[in-house]
DNA sequence: CCCCATTAAATTGTGCACAACTGAATTGTG
DNA sequence: CACAATTCAGTTGTGCACAATTTAATGGGG
């Protein structure tokens, strides 16, 4: 045998492969928004609220502050005051729904389908940044995706 | 063959893998905060605290704010406030350096070195939340350094 | 029909991330 | 030696994330 793993990894390996791996997800996270960043800022737009539009400009009709929230994982708390900038810029409008008063509605205005246009070209750009191959991508994707679904259940389980 | 995989994947499909990605990465990242803030919510740490802590706690010597900066990838807009709240809570003690007054060095105290050993248990506790196997964990860090490398240098290459 | 639990959004307060700037100490160069 | 450029922390201002609370509307059970 060329390989002799140690079968089950010690009290300081896993604490330094811990470190690496919450050092690696933290740095990337950090780094991907400093990408964005740059591709954004000729739009005018933070990062997430870029991830906002990009939910709003996927459906046509208005879309309720709820159904964005699940869609991102945020809570009001952060997409009242995000929402009410991209209003302030002029790219949707909120409104009160009518059928149920307790809800506010999302829209898109003219000028924020115009940003759409401009916005084409920056995932190109991330994914060209990014430097990682189709499937390096797509494994990558898979593993996050496994990972914060992991993470959510053991943390619903313990609230 | 049973797999009949489109060749080169157009705009549209880079596209949404790109959304894919990054609402993935956004939301493991932030996934994984909220893990680590309820195995540190009893250490009274916040998880970019831990990750300042755990740098501190690597080397014996006081270590400038500078190397932990470098560390960490933060500058001294972030780490400032944050060693200024671990020092209000007595974990550390900032002392200009002698040698460079420049320099401020941060030092570990006894009741610092106590909660390293509280903070033992933690790192275990995440890896089980997270779910994946030791291999899963390494594959995932890899991509992850190379994703942040090739993001940096992008980034710096249009700065 | 009324009350009460539930739901949606907003608000408040704390902490992190980062850009831009300030101020003090140090270093390099003429 | 003097002075200009650089380096290191800190401060300020903006925006995001999240917990806790508040307010208003809704809907179900007595």
């Amino acid at each position: 045998m060329t390989a002799p793993p140690p079968p089950l990894p010690d009290d300081a390996e896993l604490l330094r492969l811990d470190h690496q791996i919450c050092f690696s997800l933290h740095a990337a996270a950090r780094a991907f928004g400093g990408v964005y960043r740059d591709a954004l800022k000729d739009l005018g737009l933070t990062y997430p609220q870029y991830l906002a539009m990009l939910v709003l400009w996927e459906e046509p009709d208005p879309q309720p502050v709820k159904a964005i929230g699940e869609r991102l994982r945020l809570d009001s708390g952060t997409l009242s005051p995000l929402l009410k900038r991209l209003e302030a810029a002029g790219l949707v409008v909120r409104e009160r729904s009518a059928e149920d008063e307790r809800s506010v509605v999302v829209r898109v205005t003219e000028a924020g389908e115009e940003l759409r246009e401009r916005a084409l070209p920056v995932p190109r750009r991330i994914v060209a940044a990014s430097g990682l191959s189709l499937q390096d991508a797509l494994t990558l994707r898979g593993l996050l995706e496994r990972l914060t679904e992991n993470l959510d259940a053991s943390q619903a389980g313990e609230r």
